[in-house]
DNA sequence: ATCCTATCCTGGCTGC
DNA sequence: TGCAGCCAGGATAGGA
C-alpha cells in the first residue's frame, strides 16, 4: 500500500520526466478518479499547463502548475491502495486499468493506473489550504522528540489508530507503523497518554529510522500491486519484521509474531517485544 | 473526544 | 474444477 516511502520513490522516479513539461490535454476514463467536478473542468484546469516542480507532501504526489510563469494550482495525486503513475510514451494504448492520462509535451503522456479506483488526482487552486488538516511530515523540522511527546500525551487514543490519522502525523501506514511500534517495542493498543518520554524517544526514532530505510530501497512492493514506475519494485518488504510475517519467529527475540485487528486493520506484533497494556 | 461502521472497488484467496 | 463469499485497505462521513 502506498505509503510515504512508496510515494516519495514516485515522485522521485517521475519528477525528471515531467518537470519543466506542459501539459497538452486530459483523458479520463473514470470521472471520479478527476473529483468532483468533473472531467470537463479538470480538462480545462490542466491543459495548456507547465509543470513547474514535482513534490510529495504526506502520501500525496504533488505536481505545481504554472501559465505564464504564474502559479496555476496544483495537481494533487493520491494513490490510495493500488494507484499508479507511469510516464509513457503518448503513442502508448490506454493500458488495462488506466483511469486518467496526462498528454504532455515532447511525446509523453503521464498515465494513471489504479484496479480498485480509490486513487484521486485531482486540481486544486491552493495545495495549502487543500491539506492544511494533515499533521506535520515526519520527516520535517516540525516532527520533534517534543511534539511528538506532547502530542501523544494530549490525546487519549490507542497508539495504532492515532499514528494512522493523518491529521495527527502525516505519511505513515498500516506497514510503517506496524514495523515502527514493534522497533519501539510499544504495544499497538497502548493509550497514547500514557507512552513514558523515553519510549515516546523511541518512538520518534523509530519512525524516522523505518522510513529512512524504507526510501532507501525505494519502498515495499508485495503481490501485483505497487511497483515504482520503471516496473522495478521497490526491496524493502524483505526488511519487515512484522508486517505479514505472522506465524513467523520474531527477529528481535524468537516468539511468533501474530496478527490481531485494531481499529478495524490487520496488526502485526510480538507480544513479547510489545508489552501488552494492562487495560486492553 | 474517541470509537465504530459503512462506503468506495476489484482481484485474489478460501472453503465448500 | 467452479463459484460464491470474504478480505485487504486509505480516507472519509455519519452515528453512537
Amino acid at each position: 500500500m502506498p505509503e510515504l516511502p512508496e510515494v516519495e520513490t514516485v515522485a522521485r522516479l517521475v519528477r525528471p520526466d515531467l518537470e519543466g513539461r506542459r501539459v497538452r490535454g486530459a483523458h479520463v476514463w473514470w470521472p471520479r478518479t478527476v473529483g468532483e467536478s468533473g472531467e470537463e473542468a479538470f480538462a480545462r484546469r490542466v491543459t495548456g499547463a507547465r509543470i513547474a516542480t514535482v513534490g510529495r507532501r504526506a502520501k500525496y504526489v504533488v505536481l505545481a502548475l504554472e501559465r505564464g510563469g504564474r502559479p496555476a494550482g496544483e495537481l494533487l495525486v493520491h494513490l490510495r491502495m493500488t494507484g499508479r503513475l507511469h510516464v509513457v510514451p503518448s503513442t502508448a494504448e490506454p493500458a488495462p486499468y488506466e483511469r486518467a492520462r496526462l498528454d504532455l509535451e515532447g511525446r509523453r503522456a503521464l498515465s494513471f493506473v489504479d484496479v480498485r479506483k480509490f486513487g484521486r488526482m485531482t486540481w486544486v487552486a491552493d495545495v495549502r489550504e487543500a491539506l492544511a488538516e494533515l499533521g506535520p511530515e515526519p520527516l520535517g523540522p516540525e516532527f520533534t522528540v517534543a511534539w511528538l511527546r506532547r502530542g501523544l500525551r494530549e490525546r487519549r487514543r490507542q497508539l495504532k489508530p492515532l499514528l494512522l490519522d493523518q491529521t495527527f502525523l502525516a505519511g505513515l501506514g498500516n506497514i510503517y507503523v506496524d514495523e515502527a511500534l514493534h522497533r519501539a517495542r510499544l504495544h499497538p493498543l497502548q493509550s497514547s497518554e500514557r507512552v513514558a518520554a523515553p519510549a515516546a524517544a523511541r518512538l520518534h526514532a523509530e519512525i524516522q529510522a523505518t522510513l529512512r530505510e524504507a526510501i532507501e530501497r525505494e519502498g515495499s512492493s508485495f503481490d501485483t500491486f505497487y511497483r515504482t514506475p520503471e516496473g522495478q519494485p521497490g526491496s524493502y518488504q524483505h526488511q519487515f519484521r512484522v508486517y505479514g510475517r505472522q506465524g513467523q519467529a520474531c527477529k528481535a527475540c524468537g516468539a511468533t509474531v501474530v496478527k490481531i485487528v485494531v481499529g478495524q486493520r490487520g496488526t502485526h506484533l510480538c507480544r513479547r517485544c510489545q508489552r501488552a497494556p494492562r487495560r486492553a
